[in-house]
DNA sequence: GGACTTCAATGGACTAGACCAACGTCGCCT
DNA sequence: AGGCGACGTTGGTCTAGTCCATTGAAGTCC
């Protein structure tokens, strides 16, 4: 079988939560199981995988139910496209410089090339319903997209760019998120007065082949961008390691 | 049986993980199980939480190992000392002032009661290392906490109050995280000139039994402050919602 | 010596059933 | 009418086994 049974389950659990409303609850285990041909300890592993998304709520002698649409506009900010849409917002992008640099000290340093090796810089204004939003420099490997150039971005994401033009499959990476203020040059493509609060997102990506393909930072005015988080209580996990 | 048998493995095979190197392969499944007198099942369910919790990494095929430690300073800051030490800083506080106030509007609908009640108000330095990092402003109804006063908050946490004393269970919260600069006020107890990046922070914490316990508001010092999020690929699980 | 094959070991998925624990309802008793 | 207790329904945990998929090393062939 190539795809894991308790995936496929998990697509037809999606398709019958569609039907229902907030706070209606699922057939039970017992019945459903049998209903989509797998055993129950299969069905309720996709069941656990919908209330780790935060798709179904259980209570114990009760049922399953549909859970509240989350809130939660997390850190996993991958896609400045898929976050905005995700806050309600319509993303568009302006190109506003492309050109080719050697990687010098620090740049070679997080991107793990040699400093006289040649990157690729992009900066790109970002929009929300056609305000500014973000202003975006995007560094990556010439040896990782040979002929990448900016009316190659203007069609496509970048990371559907780097998937099925350049093969490059995404492992991972790590974002840090900081306070600062905008400069002048950024206020002025921010629209923003001068030392205006922003975040600032410095993410750097690794494909599974363990090279680094992209160094990414991004200013976000401060006046329009902010996180909601869910806090659980179980979510203090690490307590737990003093116990002995 | 009181407590889940995947749960005290997992504490088992914590035990185990210290005597091992990080990159060591843990005993097969196969072996372990038997070991510790439970079905395989239920061994590989203990292993998938240390997995969740990133202390565990799985190669099929290969074996089970001890994973690298994450570096990961997430956004479930429900605890300033907590935080604080995750970081390898040293946490202390000190408070400035402690009053009780009428709600009024805006902190009455927060914390879902009447204008009128009252409401117990906290000022707190929190500091890292013996230096400013935060200052944070705590609101909790008089209702929720009779007798809170400064004697009380200076032995012990809120949380340990809230739990002890009051009998609080605490259920989740919402935080949002902006980014600001300081004001006046804050600059000065926080030791950073006028107009300094910050962070802030707004909480509302809820008890099981529905009622709002606090809402805090917290101005971080944006130069000593920082997230770090590790990015998975298969963080981006929304995208999947359009398929059909 | 290098490339290929084979195979044992390991994690991954799944089943059919058992028993436990929480919830909520329905009926009985007061 | 109100409260209380029995019980059926639901999720929670666990077992002992089967078969599949991936890995990596040992062995084989050229």
């Amino acid at each position: 079988m190539r795809t894991a049974k308790y995936h496929s389950i998990r697509d037809e659990i999606l398709d019958l939560i569609a039907e229902l409303n907030v706070g209606e609850a699922l057939p039970p285990e017992r019945t459903l199981a049998p209903q989509f041909g797998v055993s129950r300890m299969t069905l309720r592993r996709a069941v656990e995988e919908l209330i780790r998304e935060g798709r179904l709520v259980r209570r114990h002698g009760a049922g399953t139910f549909v859970a509240e649409p989350k809130i939660a506009q997390g850190l996993a900010v991958t896609s400045f496209s898929e976050d905005m849409r995700q806050r309600g917002a319509v993303p568009s992008s302006r190109t506003l410089g492309v050109d080719e640099v050697h990687a010098g000290a620090q740049l070679g340093r997080v991107l793990e090339i040699s400093p006289g090796d040649k990157v690729v810089r992009v900066v790109r204004l970002r929009l929300a319903d056609g305000a500014p939003m973000a202003l975006e420099t995007l560094h990556v490997p010439r040896s990782v997209a040979p002929d990448l150039d900016g009316d190659s971005l203007a069609e496509r994401s970048f990371y559907e760019l780097l998937a099925e033009r350049y093969g490059v499959v995404l492992d991972g990476g790590v974002q840090t998120i900081e306070a600062t203020v905008t400069d002048e040059t950024e206020s002025e493509v921010l629209e923003v007065p001068v030392h205006s609060p922003a975040f600032l997102f410095e993410r750097t990506s690794r494909a599974v082949d363990g090279r680094v393909v992209e160094f990414v930072r991004s200013v976000y005015r401060g006046d329009r961008y902010k996180f909601k988080v869910e806090l659980h209580p179980h979510d203090a996990s690490v307590t737990r390691s003093d116990r002995r």
